[in-house]
RNA sequence: GGAGGGGUUCCCGAGUGGCCAAAGGGGGCAGACUGUAAAUCUGUUGUCGACGACUUCGGUGGUUCGAAUCCACCUCCCUCCA
């Protein structure tokens, strides 16, 4: 019921072009996954999601969990049901949550104390109850509970904390009950540090999971030891194996993730921003609130095909943000995700077609938020 | 016509002798955001040849070492009475 098939192999990097088969219908990979937190992404109907080309999409544990409660979620038929989306979804297991609450919660080996943030009570979450969760939820993919260490830390502490990972991976995949639906990924950690990524890498393809995640990376490091960190970690992974780099999402990442053999991606940043008024573009981002957009009555993209630009202009655009308009939240929503797809789509496109690394190039070159790669 | 209250920097609104270029909010301008505690947060918002100087608190003229703050007159607005 899951499985990964290698399409093709960029020659010139590490660059590939996959299928990934689930129970809710397959992948084209490289792919970007849009994040929907609390079985919805924000602003965005399933529908709408469809129709810009979201072919899976994200949701969370944790969040999940605390509110409305995975009981209710799973007498509901499961997340799919509950949300209205029937297309692949992929679930966090909160362990990004250990990183993001790191105010409100206390590690053990055992594993996590949290305090709500919704209402302060105290919640325990183990890699056996993260799997629970995760199992009632009932998404596609589901991850290992793993500790994604802060950025910077020291090496004996992510390397303990890695090494805890690894048996909290081990546990997941002990209590995993749904393994024929489900798939479970280990996920990578060890910091910024090679010796730990490749120590993490190893001990989890030990284990032999599904597919593997890349953690505890964009946590506010350089983007050149992000880049390092992939460049260690994709080689140990299975080449039949889907490789996940969890929490990146801005364009260059995305490409330079796919160049290092990353097939998949997640982030909230397109949503987030979006949000906040900033628009993604192939020639960069911009901030559709700056008064230079008042009169500019061109679309966001020219040339762009998703719904936002084939109907509103800059201007207009520029009007319900400043108005505060729930609209803005919507139409910037549409075209950010619509872009990561359109650029995953590019790159699909571009590995089939044995010019990657002629794409990257081009990219760079006409992205002016990523000059320095000129 | 009489009585009272008030006119503050783009707007609203504090301030009632020096610590005031003037609180706070709004608006404006700009920035951040990467497995979502985010329709959030941060900076900035009189001028200049800018670690200092200059102009500003309805207008004019005073008092004072010193005024947005006190006094006089003028002007405009609001409330009540006739």
């Amino acid at each position: 019921m899951f499985e990964y098939k290698l399409i093709k192999k960029d020659s010139k990097s590490m660059a590939r072009r996959g299928t990934l088969t689930t129970p809710h219908g397959e992948i084209e990979t490289p792919v970007f996954m849009p994040v929907g937190t609390q079985a919805t992404v924000k602003a965005m109907t399933p529908e709408e999601l469809k129709e810009l080309g979201s072919q899976i999409i994200l949701s969370n544990t944790y969040h999940l969990y605390l509110r409305p409660g995975h009981k209710l979620i799973e007498k509901a038929g499961g997340l799919h049901k509950f949300m209205n989306w029937d297309r692949p979804i992929l679930t966090d297991s909160g362990g990004f949550q250990v990183f993001s609450l790191k105010d409100n919660r206390k590690i053990t080996e055992e594993g996590v104390m949290f305090q709500s943030h919704i209402d302060g009570s105290r919640h325990f979450l183990s890699p056996e109850k993260a799997v629970e969760i995760q199992n009632s939820l009932g998404a596609d993919i589901i991850m290992a509970f793993d500790e994604c260490a802060p950025w910077p830390s020291e090496h004996d502490y992510v390397k303990k904390s890695l090494e805890r990972t690894t048996r909290w991976a081990a546990r997941c995949k002990e209590a995993h009950q749904n393994t024929d639906k489900q798939a479970l990924f280990g996920i990578v950690q060890g910091g910024g540090y090679e010796d730990l990524r490749i120590q993490s890498a190893k001990e989890l393809v030990e284990l032999d999971f599904p597919g593997y995640s890349i953690g505890g990376l964009s946590v506010g490091e350089p983007k050149n030891i992000m880049y390092d960190m992939l460049e260690v970690t994709t080689p140990l992974l299975p080449e039949n194996k889907p490789r996940y780099l969890m929490g990146v999402g801005s364009m260059d990442a995305l490409v330079e993730g796919v160049m290092r053999g990353v097939d998949m991606f997640d982030c909230v940043l397109p949503t987030r921003t979006a949000r906040m008024g900033t628009l993604i573009t192939m020639k960069g981002k911009m901030n559709i609130m700056n008064a230079k957009y008042a009169e500019d009555l061109s679309p966001i993209e020219e040339g762009c095909t998703c719904y936002t630009c084939r109907n509103y202009s800059r201007a207009y655009l520029r009007h319900l943000f400043k108005a505060k308009e729930i609209l803005a939240s919507r139409l910037a929503t549409w075209h950010n995700i619509h872009a990561l797809h359109e650029l995953m789509k590019r790159i699909r496109l571009a590995i089939e077609e044995e010019r990657f690394m002629d794409f990257r190039k081009e990219f760079f070159e006409a992205n002016d938020d990523y000059s320095a790669y000129k």
